[in-house]
RNA sequence: ACACCCAUCGUCUAAUGAAAGGACAAUUGCCUUCUAAGCAAUAAAAUGUAGGUUCAAAUCCUACUGGGUGUACCA
C-alpha cells in the first residue's frame, strides 16, 4: 500500500512534487484507486487544474503497478494493476504477521501516559471507563509505533473530599459496614456529610482542619487515610484486571506530598508569586489566563495545582519522557492550560504537555455524578453485557467450550468499543440499548468476523503460504478487501498522530464489513486448490490484522464465539 | 458577565478545505453451502440559521439560535 503510494509520487517526481498525504482514496471504483485533486497545483502553474490534470494524466509513463491513468475533472485518478497490489499486500502481511504495522518513528523516545486516574473512595462508574479505555489504547497505538510508554495511574487520593470523609466516619461511621461494601458505604457518609454540612458550616471547618493534619502526617488521620486508599485500590484493581489494564506505576496525588514544600519553594524562587487573601497564588494574566492558580490555600495545605506541578516536575526529573499525556476530561482544560502555561514560564517547552481531552459521558442528560445519584456502576455495565452475551451464547452456540472467557471477552470488548468507536472528544450519551447491543457496528461483530476466518482456518489441511499464484483473484471484492489490509499501518500511524483511538476502530469495522462480503460472496474451502490457497492466505491476512487492530484498542479477538 | 466546546438522515455516528459514507430502527429475501452476532435487496432520509473567505466549506471566519462545560482556596 505504502508502495504504491510511493509509486505514484515518484512517477510525478518529474512533473510536479507532491507529499504522500495529497494522495487519497476515491470514493467509488469509478474514480480508480487512487486519486491526486489538482486543485492546488493550478497557482503553481497558472493553469486550470482540468488542464493539469489531463496533461498530467497523457505525459505519464506507467510502470508495471498501474494499469491505467485518466483525468476525471481535476483528479488525476491512478487504476493499479490489482495482481501486483494484491501480492504486495498480501505478502507483506503474511511475512510481517502482528508485527505488520509496526514502525520505529518512536524508537528512544518515551512517552508518559497519565490516564485513569479514579477518585480514592468513590465508585469507579461507566464514565471513569473513558480516560481508562482510551489512555489504554493510546499506550497501545503509541508502543506499536516504537515508542517507550510509561503508564502512570494518578489516582486522585488526595485533597480536602479526604478530610470530610474522615469527619464523617468520625461522626457516624462503623467498622463493620465499611468492611461489607467499603466503597458504597464511604460514599454513603460522603453523601451525608454534604447534607449536614449545608445546615452546620463547622462540619467543612472541621473537614479542612483533618485534611490539614492528613497533610502534617497526623497518626490518625493517617490511618484512616490508608485504609480508604487500601480498599479503594483493591477494588479498582479487579477491574483493570478484567480489563487487562495494568500500570507502571500508582502515583496518586499522595505521592506528592513530600515534594510539595520543595516544588512551592522553586515556584517562589523562580517565578512571581503573590500572596492574595492569605493564599499564594500566581497570576497568569500576562499569559491572557484570568484565573490565577493557587499554589497554597490560605490555611497552608496545598491544591491540586500545586500537586500537578510537583507532578509534572517529578516526572521530568525521573523518567525525562519526550512527551507526558493528560488523559483526563475536557471539564479540565482550563487546569490544564494553566498548567502546561506555567511549566512553560519554568522554561520547559509547552509542546510536552498534552491534554488528551474527551467529552462528558451523559446519562439522561446529565452529568453523572455520585453525589447526586445520577451514576451508573462499572460493574453493573459489565455484568449485563456479559450476562446478555450468556444468553446469546446460548441460543447461537450452546456447545462453545469455555463460554464464560469468551462471554467475559466479548461483553468487556463490547463496552470498551463502543466507548472508543467514538472520536474522544465527542460527548456520548449512556444508554443501556446501546451499551447492551451487538449488532452492526460494534466489537462483537469484529470478533465474529475474526471467529468465522479462525473457524475456516481450523477446517483446512492447507498450508497457508505466500508462494501462490496471485493471478488467480478475479473478483472486485477479493481486491478491494486486499487494498484495505494494505491501509493498516497508514492508519495507525494516523490514530497515533491525533492520539485518537476512533480512527482504527473505523477501520476494523470497514474491513470487516469488507470481509464479510466476501466470506458471503466467495467460498473458500470448496474452491480448486489454488484459488483456495489464495483465499486462504486472504483469510488469514485479515485475521491478523483484525486481531492487531482490536488488541490495539485493548479487545480480545476469541477464535471460537 | 466572561471564556471554551458542541450542532450531520427518525436515532447513533464517519469524513488531512476537494467526489457527504456507515450503523440502528422499518419491509423483504438467504442457514442439508466455510459460524445468520452474518449477507443481500427495498424504501427512504442529514451538514441548526444568516452572512463571509476560497476555484472548492460539514470542515476556516463573523453573528445569531439551541445545548453543554468552566471561571481563586473541590479535583
Amino acid at each position: 500500500m505504502i508502495k504504491f503510494k510511493e509509486e505514484i509520487i515518484n512517477l510525478l517526481k518529474p512533473f510536479v512534487n507532491i507529499d504522500k498525504s495529497l494522495i487519497e482514496n476515491p470514493p467509488n471504483a469509478e474514480f480508480g484507486d487512487y486519486s491526486i485533486p489538482c486543485f492546488r497545483f493550478s497557482k503553481e502553474f497558472k493553469e486550470d487544474p482540468k488542464k493539469i490534470a489531463s496533461d498530467l494524466a497523457e505525459k505519464l509513463v506507467l510502470n508495471k503497478f498501474f494499469e491505467n491513468v485518466k483525468n476525471i475533472g481535476a483528479y488525476l485518478n491512478f487504476f493499479v494493476n490489482r495482481e501486483e497490489l494484491i501480492k504486495n499486500n498480501l505478502c507483506e502481511i503474511f511475512k510481517r504477521k502482528e508485527d505488520y504495522g509496526s514502525q520505529t518513528i518512536g524508537k528512544g523516545k518515551t512517552i508518559i501516559i497519565d490516564f485513569s486516574s479514579p477518585n480514592i473512595a468513590k465508585p469507579f462508574g461507566i464514565a471513569h471507563l473513558r480516560s481508562t479505555v482510551i489512555g489504554n489504547a493510546l499506550y497501545h497505538i503509541l508502543s506499536k509505533l516504537g515508542y517507550r510508554i510509561i503508564k502512570i495511574n494518578h489516582l486522585g487520593d488526595w485533597g480536602t473530599q479526604f478530610g470530610k470523609l474522615m469527619v464523617a466516619f468520625d461522626e457516624w461511621g462503623d467498622d463493620d459496614k465499611l468492611k461489607d461494601n467499603a466503597i458504597d458505604y464511604l460514599v454513603k457518609i460522603y453523601i451525608k456529610f454534604g447534607k449536614k454540612a449545608k445546615e452546620n458550616p463547622g462540619l467543612d471547618e472541621k473537614a479542612r482542619e483533618s485534611f490539614k493534619n492528613l497533610e502534617k502526617g497526623s497518626s490518625k488521620e493517617v490511618k484512616y487515610w490508608k485504609h480508604f486508599r487500601d480498599l479503594s485500590l483493591n477494588e479498582f484493581c479487579k477491574y483493570y484486571d478484567r480489563l487487562n489494564i495494568s500500570f507502571d506505576y500508582f502515583q496518586g496525588e499522595s505521592f506528592y506530598n513530600d515534594k510539595l514544600t520543595d516544588t512551592i519553594d522553586f515556584l517562589k524562587d523562580n517565578i512571581q508569586t503573590e500572596i492574595s487573601d492569605n493564599a499564594l497564588i500566581i497570576k497568569l494574566e500576562d499569559k491572557k489566563i484570568k484565573t490565577p492558580m493557587i499554589i497554597q490555600k490560605s490555611d497552608g495545605a496545598s491544591t491540586y495545582h500545586t500537586r500537578d506541578i510537583a507532578a509534572a516536575l517529578y516526572r521530568i526529573k525521573e523518567y525525562n519522557p519526550d512527551k507526558i499525556l493528560y488523559v483526563v476530561g475536557a471539564p479540565q482544560k482550563l487546569h490544564f492550560k494553566q498548567l502546561f502555561t506555567l511549566l512553560g514560564m519554568i522554561g520547559y517547552d509547552e509542546n510536552r504537555f498534552i491534554h488528551i481531552e474527551f467529552g462528558t459521558m451523559t446519562y439522561e442528560g446529565v452529568m453523572m455524578s455520585t453525589r447526586e445519584g445520577n451514576f451508573i456502576h462499572l460493574s453493573d455495565v459489565i455484568d449485563k453485557a456479559i450476562k446478555t452475551v450468556r444468553e446469546i451464547i446460548e441460543e447461537k452456540n450452546p456447545d462453545l467450550p469455555e463460554k464464560e472467557k469468551i462471554a467475559e471477552q466479548i461483553g468487556i470488548g463490547a463496552i470498551i468499543f463502543g466507548d472508543l468507536s467514538n472520536d474522544r472528544t465527542n460527548d456520548i450519551e449512556f444508554s443501556w440499548e446501546k451499551a447492551l447491543d451487538f449488532k452492526g457496528e460494534t466489537a462483537p461483530y469484529i470478533q465474529y468476523t475474526h471467529a468465522r476466518i479462525c473457524s475456516i482456518l481450523r477446517k483446512t489441511e492447507d498450508s497457508i503460504s505466500n508462494e501462490i499464484d496471485f493471478s488467480i483473484f478475479k473478483e472486485d471484492i477479493e481486491f478491494e478487501l486486499s487494498k484495505i489490509l494494505g491501509e493498516f499501518s497508514t492508519i495507525v500511524e494516523k490514530a497515533a498522530l491525533e492520539y485518537k483511538p476512533h480512527i482504527i476502530a473505523t477501520f476494523l469495522i470497514e474491513l470487516s464489513q469488507t470481509f464479510n462480503k466476501f466470506y458471503n460472496s466467495c467460498n473458500i474451502l470448496k474452491e480448486y486448490k489454488d484459488l483456495r490457497k489464495g483465499r486462504l492466505l486472504l483469510a488469514e491476512c485479515t485475521r491478523i490484522i483484525l486481531k492487531n487492530g482490536l488488541s490495539l484498542l485493548g479487545i480480545k479477538a476469541p477464535e471460537n464465539m
